[in-house]
DNA sequence: GCTGAAACTAAACACTT
DNA sequence: AAGTGTTTAGTTTCAGC
């Protein structure tokens, strides 16, 4: 499932990933080339999986989400059962953008996303009483200096 | 620039952050309503900044993007200079993906995405040559369990 | 593998109720 | 504030080069 990519293709990617409502025409102009090619080039990607879903950033503060925390989680349990009952967990639940398992000291890093002190705290409860975590630590969010998932192409 | 949003802003909005090549009429259908209302509710969420740049996800690992850190970084220069030198760099470096300026005794914490920990290695020291730090923890992820940009509405 | 055009589909906006 | 209709623009496919 590897897939060999051009400049041009490299190129498509990067207008996409930066504004993804641009016309044909205007990504085949910026690359050099025209619809047709561009328009199966972007086919093939999509179809290779390098594209994925299309979606629209949403202002977090806007709609209410004014708290951001960062967690870091330690853990005792490394059996499989321990492991897939929290992978569920943390899929399942919304305010939790992302999730990664580390290497070194710190298991888990969680990125959640809620309205305030408060919820955090709610899902912070939830989450304890579902699976159980050696340490915790929730670093609060005061500023979002920089916040964006295109990749340096 | 207060938005007040109602229920079927808040499904247009859930439906646009899950798919955005939705067309109008299908979104109109699941929320209950029709084009040219639900046309007028996006225009107007997009003006009042609630909905921002349509981007596509793309595979990072398809792209050769086989490593992410997280980096916890501690300064013991906390001048308005240093952090404007600070917030243009990690602003100006695309490998970094995200950057919160945090409370507490880790001062800020970034996302880093890069092809290997070589090219961590090259995106630390040209940071630490920029800015002096005082401490820094690198977090490297080991699997990505969880990955959206999707708030909870 | 590109060009250009045809056929189709959706977006954008004015106008009507 | 919602529905209809028209204009314009964009997507998708395909024939010809």
């Amino acid at each position: 499932m590897s897939v060999r990519l051009d400049q041009v293709d490299r190129k498509i990617l990067s207008e996409l990933q930066e504004d993804a409502s641009q016309s044909l025409d205007e990504i085949a102009k910026k690359v050099g080339s025209s619809k047709t090619p561009v328009w199966n080039r972007i086919r093939k990607l999509r179809d290779a999986g390098v594209i994925g879903a299309q979606t629209v950033r949403l202002d977090p503060e806007a709609l209410g989400f004014d708290a951001c925390f960062f967690v870091l989680i330690r853990t005792s349990a490394h059996e499989k059962e321990w492991q897939d009952k929290f992978l569920t967990a943390v899929r399942e639940r919304p305010e939790v953008q992302e999730a990664h398992r580390l290497a070194g000291d710190i298991d888990y890093i969680l990125k959640v996303r809620v309205e305030n002190a408060r919820a955090y705290d709610k899902f912070y409860q939830a989450l304890i009483s579902e699976v159980r975590v050696h340490n915790v630590t929730a670093l609060l969010s005061m500023e979002e200096i920089k916040s964006t998932t295109a990749l340096p192409l």
